[in-house]
DNA sequence: TCCCGTTAGTTTGCTCCTAAATAAAGGTGT
DNA sequence: ACACCTTTATTTAGGAGCAAACTAACGGGA
């Protein structure tokens, strides 16, 4: 039990301020106070004490907009950045990005997750890249295909890498020296969202992935929702059929275990689509070239993520939905049985939901990684708890030596 | 987009107090702080204001846990109360309970929710509830089974009872001239077990209804979750079959149509168990009579229950699962197909996840409304809006008057 | 032209709550 | 007995952010 109250912030707000005009470019006193939700009086304040500290400068004026014209702040130019990792089965993904979002560059690094020193390992890639990066590093974030007991601890299971109690957080921290923030790969994503996708213009959203493995980041008023554990999301879970086929988990019947790449090819591999060494590529080629047998496969694949994707909206009630991940690329061949399953088994008062489909690269799930740093000075629910903290000092001090 | 900042709250620490005592009895400075999250030192001067309204005393030295005994304070007694409803298709139950959450007296009234004047008739049922209390009312707490666009508006659609888009809220409020409270039945449910039930020792659960339908409120970090438009949880309508028997609301699968009160009435009749004018209550005598059918009926209800419960566990990560409602007397028969597919269905993580079966009457639903009521003192996130105010200004200025 | 409505930003005086130091009141080991 | 620890409660000083009232700067209509 605790009923939250706004508990102990340190200087939020500042951070917040200076982590929106990072990301959002030059913007009124006017404007922050309003997508900050927080006075204008409080803006007035913190943005003086910014501008005295030499953060933050008055730009020009904008156009008026019937009354007294804005004058729009802006950052004061300077090398801040956050490093992202994507881990995966046999390599890791690594991008450097601007506060704003920008990807100034991207590797990526051979990785063998069983192998006895993985995290030592992991920490040696993440360390020339650390190294390398130009200017003050924020942070680094850190995305694992697996559940985090929290951000700002970063124990790991993650059964696909065959990771259980990982020191992922520790490790890296003590291997690095800057902040680490870890968390599953798909709430990365969905915090990306927040900052620079959909999830802008929507409070409450879900992020579904498909590809490997069916997973789902969970946003709710603009916070990461996380549940009891950090487990919340696990849809390629969720029981489609009582006795279907086995899944990695041990249950039958999962979600993923109809529609997760490996069933994908099985299946086709069953019904002659492709051959015994054929690649969910193969099938995709198939279905491209316009074999029936590979289009009802996907078909069959849509109408199931449909009607799970109904479950989880019923469950969830978002506003909108967005689906993404490396499968995205057969998407119109999904689409067909999706579409019709999944606003066929929402009620009536929520069958117009919208869904969005996104477009897709590998290093996506690293730059996810990275607002994981970006986002931690808007985190107003600390889930990025001392990590996070030190992010903010970070983005304070880093100018104050310089300035 | 909204970063939730702490928000304009009036006095709402010194409301949370008078609700604790309310609810919890005798408690200690120090606990107080340490349950509602705030500090000692604020807990010192609420207090000592609210001694000094007369609206709290100190009362007996609690036994030393170690260090200095701790003084604990109480409520000053006074006749202050809610009134809860559950409104149904039928009839309206309707409980008087105080602060502490006894009932006070309990009634029934029959209703017809498809009636022209159906909300001046509820105001009239709910005007002599109103009229019969005595002492302070703290306002009316209403549960309907639909969905409610907010607590405090109280807009229903409720395709049980035959309302679209009905004025609950404003017309009660304006019958009867106290703070009204509009809720899901289900989620005043969870609102009912955070105060009173299980809810008291974890901050993330979900509450299941069986019965007529299915129903599931969903409570996060203590605070109940709507989803963004109020339908979170509704997880009678999660599609468990692509082709299963047509549900009320238009889908086809969905688990209500599987395992609701009708659904199982159907199944009966189909195979014999109970005649063509049979009813639950029918199974159920079968089922306690031994009747291998009933069972079995109850058996795959249970299973197909247990699954879909593990899909909404895998989503939303709760720490404890709690199941009631009408249909709970025959639960017995449930548990065997529940308990195995439950588990069976959960990621290895999970499966040891708690569940708990509550006793269960009537006046429940309508407890629950009340407690919409007698938790808005607690409510830190807004969900009561200008109707939570107004219940807190009259717990304030209740004994003002009479000091 | 001059006043009004509108939007932007600042100043002032608060309220709420906190952290830290301190006091109070009991235990416990030697 | 005494020192020392633990838990409870209060005092003090102050930070953070807000509401309300203000100034500032623009456009437009009569």
């Amino acid at each position: 039990m605790s009923n939250d109250r706004p508990a102990a912030r340190g200087d939020l707000v500042p951070s917040a301020v200076l982590g929106l005009l990072g990301t959002r470019g030059p913007t009124s006193r006017a404007d922050i106070a309003r997508t900050l939700d927080i006075s204008p009086a409080t803006v007035t304040q913190v943005t003086k004490l910014l501008i005295s500290r030499g953060l933050v400068t008055e730009l020009d004026h904008a156009p008026s907009q019937g009354g007294r014209p804005a004058r729009l702040l802006g950052l004061v130019e300077r090398q801040v950045g956050a490093i992202g990792a994507k881990v995966t089965a046999n390599h890791v993904a690594i991008v450097d990005v601007g506060l704003d979002g920008t990807v100034r560059s991207s590797t990526s690094h051979p990785f063998n997750p069983d192998a006895p020193d993985a995290l030592d390992a992991l920490g040696h890639i993440l360390g020339s890249a650390v190294d390398d990066h130009a200017g003050t590093l924020l942070g680094v974030g850190v995305g694992i295909p697996g559940s985090v007991d929290s951000q700002a601890s970063g124990v790991v299971d993650a059964p696909t890498l065959g990771w259980t109690d990982a020191q992922v957080g520790p490790v890296l921290r003590r291997a690095l020296g800057v902040p680490v923030l870890v968390e599953n790969d798909v709430n990365t994503l969905a915090v990306a969202d927040r900052l620079y996708g959909e999830g802008r213009d929507h409070s409450t959203y879900l992020v579904v992935t498909i590809g490997r493995g069916i997973g789902c980041g969970i946003v709710v008023d603009g916070a990461l929702y996380r549940g009891a554990a950090g487990g919340a999301g696990e849809i390629g879970h969720v029981p489609l059929t009582l006795d279907g086929p086995l899944c990695g988990c041990g249950s039958r019947g999962c979600l993923e275990a109809h529609i997760g790449e490996d069933a994908l090819v099985r299946t086709a591999l069953e019904r002659g689509v492709i051959g015994p060494r054929g690649t969910v590529a193969g099938l995709r080629q198939a279905a491209e070239a316009g074999d029936p047998a590979a289009r009802e496969i996907y078909r069959e694949a849509g109408e199931r993520l449909g009607s799970a994707l109904a479950g989880v909206v019923h469950t969830i009630d978002p506003e909108i939905v967005i689906i993404l991940g490396e499968g995205i690329d057969a998407w119109q061949h999904w689409e067909p049985g999706f579409e019709a399953s999944f606003r066929g088994h929402l009620v009536p008062s929520r069958r117009g939901l919208p869904f969005v489909i996104e477009a897709w690269d590998e290093f996506n799930w690293a730059l996810g990684a990275a607002s994981l740093v970006l986002a931690s000075p808007f985190d107003s629910t600390g889930a990025t708890g001392d990590q996070g903290e030190l992010v903010r000092a970070r983005l304070h001090t880093s100018v104050e030596a310089t300035s």
